[in-house]
DNA sequence: CTATCTATTATTTTT
DNA sequence: TAATAGATAG
């Protein structure tokens, strides 16, 4: 029987108003209720609450396969699924086993848009087999049509393919007119308005010609295709509940879809925190949650959480502090009860190598204080604003996990695998294609490119490449290429074996191409242990791009889960978790707010609830270093040219008396010299003049 | 047509 | 530093 622990007990009356609202006697016959916005402050609870929102619902009656949960990563859904299961197998016991494992619509909306996608192929006009580009494929694609329609060589250089598809990404996620987007957004780009125009046009074809989906597509057909009432009914009347977190991280396309699904709100709970909205550069617009609840009539009901459970009360005054000098008032009071006489430190260092070296010995005198590296983290701005302090980490030995920045699935020779893998599951896609033809010596871009057109001509038939007339410089490696490819199609070593197989076929370029193969090839092997947790190619395919592991180490290869290792984290990446002791590395201007955001007050108030998310991320301490003087690298300046940075204009003077103030290493006056006898004078000048015998 | 070398020029955050 | 366009040799 069910066991008597009430479950809700944990909560504080807030959120248990946000759990309880419209669950069971308060539902409508339905067992649906009107829309419910959650304004979650940082630290109060929002990953707890809205799990057992759901939690509250399954054991209420809802039926689980019916629960929509969309959130913003899929760490975060795989942790919110994780905490749901446990307070339902609190109450239920061993019952629940059937209970957390239906709880099967769980995930991004990119991911959960794949699969409706893939369900609906042939309603929508799609082939079901269709392969996911990720962010760099789509830059490659892009490039291939720019040169196709002759804008590499144009007399000032066109926009880089980079920044060609973010253009296009924040048009279609913004549903906004380009002229504007250039203008407001990449104001160096305006001049190219029509060729862009072109471009973009070509490279909506191009997609559809290669059966190929890009990250903004699964959105874009998604919410097309609810943009048809019938569908829009089928697929909403599938859920009783659609819950979405991190809702001011949501873009327009995004709001789209949750409207379509539900047009009335009636199940509908959104959670988040306007003062946390840092994802605009992808379009997310924090006018999401601002008009969520007059989207509705009558309006949403609103809950906020304000009582904040991580941080103590220094480093939340600080915190508060920072983000109340933001041009739009957040109507969030946050407070906590957690005591603590030790204020946020702020700690100048002469540079990023003294900041590495700080913050280093700070972080070994906290885990001989018995405090874990996994419990300590390292947040900053940029990617690259880590390296130096990365190799102190590794000439110190101290293990650490990177996340944001460079992935492993960005390595040109996982990338080369992975491509023999989607071409073959779609031999129309041609970048794969294109990328694999070349890893053939004696095959470069021309005839990568016939092959390819040959291929797409016969409509993906893959037997077009028995037909195709190698170069003679290319025969030899021919026929495993061919032999490989046609196991692939015909799936005849089954899954994963296949991967290996691929692999074997691919080490003899990998020698050839790469000075560092061992390195490599353990990658590749770690690839293959990825590849058994998943059923298939098709799913593994997917999955991978849509949720690539996202951290690097130092050492090949992950650690070990029993290992501890430091955390090293973009603030971006570090949303939605928490350490003991935090450290915001280049608290300086020109790194936060960073001085490719400074161009409108929008971005800047978007760095600025940058630095507020960081802050809050800690639970007792606080470091907050400004390092004086940056070396510049590269281009200008020859030899160690360096500029001098300011502490981030964030935390102006009037808000010092919340932090500590320190330099570091100590000022020379903290070692007094000895006051025994004087020192003889002596004349260093002339000594210098002697040695060259005047 | 491929492979390699040289000169040039950039914009941070991610599903 | 790193990515890429262009030149050149094979």
């Amino acid at each position: 029987m069910t066991t008597t622990a009430d479950p809700l007990s944990a909560l504080n009356p807030d959120q248990r108003r946000a759990v309880e609202y419209g669950v069971g006697a308060a539902a409508g016959a339905d067992g649906a209720c009107g829309p419910l916005l959650v304004i979650a402050g940082a630290g109060s609870g929002k990953t707890n609450t809205l799990a057992h929102r759901v939690a509250h619902l399954i054991l209420n009656g809802t039926d689980p396969r019916r629960i929509l949960l969309l959130t913003f990563s899929r760490r975060a859904a795989a942790e919110m699924a994780r905490r749901v299961d446990r307070i339902v197998r609190r109450v239920l016991g061993n019952r629940a086993d059937a209970v957390a494992q239906a709880l099967t619509w769980t995930g991004t909306f990119h991911a959960i848009g794949a699969r409706i996608l893939r369900e609906h192929a042939a309603e929508i006009g799609l082939d079901p087999a269709f392969t996911i580009h990720d962010r760099s494929d789509s830059a490659d694609l892009m490039n291939l049509v720019r040169h196709e329609l002759g804008l590499s060589r144009t007399e000032s250089r066109f926009p880089a393919k980079a920044t060609c598809l973010s253009i296009y990404s924040r048009a279609v996620n913004a549903r906004a007119p380009l002229d504007e987007i250039l203008l407001r957004h990449f104001p160096w780009c305006a001049g190219w308005d029509a060729e862009l125009r072109r471009l973009f046009a070509a490279y909506v074809e191009a997609k559809q010609a290669q059966n190929v989906l890009d990250y903004d597509d699964l959105l874009l057909y998604w919410a097309q295709m609810l943009a048809e009432p019938a569908h829009a009914a089928a697929l909403g009347a599938r859920f009783d509940h659609v819950l979405v977190d991190e809702y001011q991280d949501t873009n327009t396309l995004q709001a789209d879809v949750l409207m379509a699904l539900k047009p009335d709100g009636r199940g509908v709970t959104v959670v988040g925190d306007d003062a946390q909205s840092i994802y605009s550069f992808r379009a997310a617009t924090v006018r999401n949650i601002l008009d969520f609840p007059g989207r509705f009539d009558p309006p949403a009901r609103i809950v906020t959480l304000e009582r904040n459970y991580r941080s103590t009360v220094p480093i939340l005054e600080a915190a508060n502090a920072v983000i109340a000098l933001a041009d739009e008032r957040f109507t969030k009071n946050l407070w906590s009860d957690r005591h603590s006489a030790e204020k946020p430190q702020i700690v100048t260092v002469r540079d990023e190598t003294d900041q590495a070296a700080y913050v280093a010995g700070r972080v070994l005198d906290y885990r001989e204080a018995g405090i874990a590296l996994k419990s300590q983290a390292v947040l900053f701005r940029a990617s690259h604003h880590s390296g130096p302090l990365e190799i102190e980490l590794a000439r110190r030995n101290i293990p650490f996990v990177k996340f944001g920045g460079l992935k492993f699935l960005e390595a040109a020779h996982v990338k080369d695998v992975l491509a023999v893998l989607r071409f073959a599951e779609n031999p129309r896609d041609r970048v794969a294609g294109f990328r694999v033809a070349q890893l053939l010596p004696g095959i470069g871009p021309s005839t990568a490119g016939r092959l390819v057109d040959r291929i797409v001509e016969t409509g993906g038939r893959a037997d077009a490449l028995d037909r195709f007339e190698p170069p003679p410089r290319a025969a030899a490696d021919w026929q495993a290429f061919v032999a490989l490819f046609a196991d692939l199609v015909a799936s005849r070593s089954g899954w994963p074996a296949e991967l290996e197989a691929v692999r074997l076929w691919y080490e003899p370029h990998l020698q050839r191409l790469h000075d560092d193969c061992a390195v490599r090839r353990a990658d590749l092997i770690q690839l293959e242990q990825i590849a058994a947790g998943y059923p298939d190619r098709q799913r593994f395919l997917t999955d991978l791009t849509l949720d690539p592991p996202e951290a690097t180490s130092a050492e090949a290869g992950p650690p070990h889960l029993d290992e501890d290792y430091l955390i090293l984290s973009t603030i971006h990446s570090a949303k939605g978790q928490e350490w003991s002791s935090v450290f915001v590395l280049n608290a300086v201007d020109g790194c936060i707010p960073s001085d490719m955001a400074t161009g409108s007050t929008a971005e800047i108030e978007e760095e600025r609830r940058l630095l507020y998310v960081a802050m809050t991320r800690a639970r007792d301490a606080l470091h907050i270093v400004t390092p004086q003087r940056f070396f510049t690298h590269g281009q200008q300046a020859r030899g160690d040219r360096h500029v001098y940075a300011c502490r981030t204009r964030f935390i102006p003077d009037a808000l010092l008396d919340r932090f500590t103030l320190l330099s570091w290493p100590p000022a020379a006056a903290d070692l007094p010299a000895p006051e025994a006898a004087p020192l003889p004078r002596i004349d260093l000048k002339q000594r210098m003049r002697g040695m060259w015998g005047s």
